[in-house]
RNA sequence: GGCCUCGUAGUUCAAUGGAUAGAGUAGAAGUUUCCUAAACUUUAGAUACAAGUUCGAUUCUUGUCGAGGCUACCA
């Protein structure tokens, strides 16, 4: 697995001087860009130039080229050792010494030297969660959740101000559904007396409504009416509906009662959310946002960006981009989903005015609301309308199809972390991992191990892949998983509390294992890494080249036997290798 | 119908246009005087199909087949 493949890092600018001054003295041409790649495993070398691409600009055979340019490199530049050439691959093979430098190099960076993306220096919102105030968060919310708020880790650790955010869907008929439910039968109940989280209990409600709902249509359709009549007239929905109507008109009785059922399902997520290890800077609540944007309708219209229709309503024609007429006004003049969401965008910037950045966790289902939001904030002129990313992510399915919630076939989030903790727990046991820890500390740890295995199973995929989770199956402990990188990274730990040594002895003159080399490269390539993790929005890059490392770290330490304390050489490389390794898994 | 995304070992996932397509798991065979064996080593196993561009294609283009999504005066 490479991901980002290991490419020695530090070297990259003087051999790239180098080869080009080398083609220029060999065969008089320039040539504008040099491809490097890390040298397949199988053939000598640390990393390899290839050779192919100057043919465009000289005419000759490949190897030959190759010779010539790798010999010039040898006698030019010190840390080359050796070289050979394999069709048109020129592998360089670099010395110890340049490794040992590169490895107190890293050490001595900050944060391993990550550099930050751009020097603009704007900050970035990240929106992610967004759940509805009706019903308990899911498998889906874990997976927006844990991408949002590890993509907003990514972009913070190079170097950006990130605020996370959530809109939360708190107001609309789903949740005077619960309103109504708990008013008809549940009156006087809450979710400590019922010993339940908040948002189970408001979510218990929604179901209950959604029960009697069908109950009261299907009464009609015996007393002869029509489906479609019955669905629209049950009397539960239409109370429902008066519910959302008082609620506009600021009815306080309906308002106290929204307000209380409301912090109940806030007090459940926030549970859920603690549990995850995410959080937020900011909340946007729809019940403020809804309103927003229709004065930007109304600027659009002036400006010609948008049209009106004779009933009123107002559209976008975005056909000359390849989509269809888009409606942002209904004809009775409110706002509707799209209208809302050009007012919220444009709240955001006026809210924090050191941002220039939007990025939406939002699943791939609504591409396309977000390809035309995008575009229409592009036409109205806004110039941080270009910074505008739709993190999307690919649906999670059950062996059993699609997770729907009216089947049933919603997989809880609560549920599932607690099913988490309770496998690792079992699993521990089982090894004898944790002997010696006292019952507070092993709970603890069962939680970290559950939920890192969580964690990074989702978190391993390709956002905008589709995963299929098994909970029973597909969670596993071994391999490439969660729980492996953290033992490795115990182990590492374990090694530092051991040994003492100088990091500041002279390293001059110790030999490095091929192995360690490999690990050198890694870290090397760790800014790398994580910068195009945050380009690509993308954890997956990230999850992927831990993973790699990891392998190689475990590869070696079986590989090579442990010294006596009396020889230093390799040990102390050895534990500098994991001491700079340690601190990022 | 139109538009978008995805099709890689039995299975779950990798691979800036580069060399012999990598890992985990499941299968077969091994390793423990060793910083914690949740490990390591060996072995078998795949690019849906067909054209095209290229020195070179899992990757880019087109078509076919298959899976999913979007295509609301819902959010």
């Amino acid at each position: 697995m490479q991901p980002v493949k290991p490419i020695a890092m530090q070297i990259y600018a003087t051999l790239e001087k180098a080869v080009k001054q080398g083609m220029e003295e060999l065969y008089q041409i320039s040539v504008p860009i040099v491809e490097f790649q890390s040298t397949v495993k199988d053939f000598e070398g640390d990393l390899t130039i290839v050779v192919f691409p100057f043919l465009k600009y000289v005419k000759g055979n490949p190897i030959e080229i190759g010779t010539k340019l790798g010999a010039y490199l040898k006698e030019n530049i010190k840390e080359v050792e050796k070289f050979n050439v394999v069709k048109g691959f020129l592998n360089i093979s670099l010395t110890d010494i340049y490794y040992l430098n590169s490895i107190n190099k890293i050490r001595a960076q900050e944060n391993f030297g990550v550099k930050p993306m751009d020097k603009k220096e704007k900050s970035v919102m990240v929106e992610y969660s967004s759940p509805n105030t009706n019903k308990p968060l899911h498998l889906g919310h874990i997976r927006n959740n844990l991408l949002g708020y590890s993509v907003s880790q990514i972009i913070a650790a190079t170097g950006k101000k990130v605020y996370k955010t959530q809109i939360i869907n708190d107001r609309g008929i789903h949740i005077c559904k619960s309103m109504i439910a708990w008013k008809k039968f549940g009156l006087g109940q809450t979710p400590e007396k019922e010993g339940l989280k908040g948002d189970k209990f408001v979510g218990n409600f929604y179901v209950k409504f959604d029960q009697e709902y069908k109950k009261e249509i299907k009464n009609l359709i015996d007393s002869g009416l029509g489906e479609d009549e019955a669905k629209k007239n049950a009397p539960i929905l239409l109370e429902a509906q008066e519910m959302l109507r008082k609620w506009e008109a600021g009815d306080k009785d309906t308002l106290d009662l929204w307000k209380k059922m409301n912090e109940w399902v806030y007090e459940g997520f926030n549970k859920t959310y603690k549990t995850l290890g995410v959080d937020f800077d900011i909340n946007y609540f729809e019940s403020n946002t809804y309103l927003l944007g229709k004065d930007i309708v109304k600027e659009g219209l002036k400006k010609g960006v948008f049209f009106q229709k004779s009933d009123g309503s107002v559209w976008i024609d975005l056909t000359e981009d390849g989509l269809d007429e888009k409606i942002v006004q209904r004809s009775d003049g409110t706002a509707i989903y799209m209208t809302q969401d050009i007012g919220t965008a444009v709240q955001r910037i006026k809210d924090y005015t050191d941002i220039d950045t939007l990025v939406y966790t939002v699943g791939n289902e609504q591409d396309y609301h977000f390809k035309v939001l995008f575009l229409i904030l592009k036409k109205l002129g806004f110039p941080w309308a270009q910074n505008l990313y739709h993190l999307s992510y690919g649906m999670v399915d059950l062996p059993s199809g699609k997770m729907k919630s009216r089947e049933g076939t919603v997989v809880d989030a609560d549920d599932l972390i607690t099913e988490m903790t309770d496998t690792a727990r079992e699993i521990s046991q089982e090894l004898g991992k944790l002997e010696g820890y006292s019952e507070e500390e092993k709970e603890k740890l069962y939680k970290i191990i559950g939920m890192g295995a969580l964690k990074y199973y989702i978190l391993k995929v390709d956002p905008k892949k589709r995963i299929l989770f098994d909970p029973k199956e597909s969670i596993d402990f071994n391999g490439n998983t969660g729980p492996f990188i953290q033992y490795t990274y115990a182990r590492i730990q374990s090694i530092m509390r051991k040994a003492a040594f100088d990091y500041d002895k002279d390293l001059s003159g110790l030999t490095l294992h091929e192995k360690e080399r490999e690990i050198i490269k890694f870290l090397e390539i760790f800014p790398e890494a994580v910068n195009n993790a945050a380009v690509g929005l993308s954890p997956a890059i990230i999850a992927n080249y831990t993973y790699d490392l990891v392998k190689a770290y475990n590869s070696f330490y079986q590989t090579v036997p442990i010294l006596g304390s009396e020889d230093l050489s390799e040990k102390t490389m050895r534990i500098q290798i994991s001491g700079a390794g340690g601190k990022r898994f």
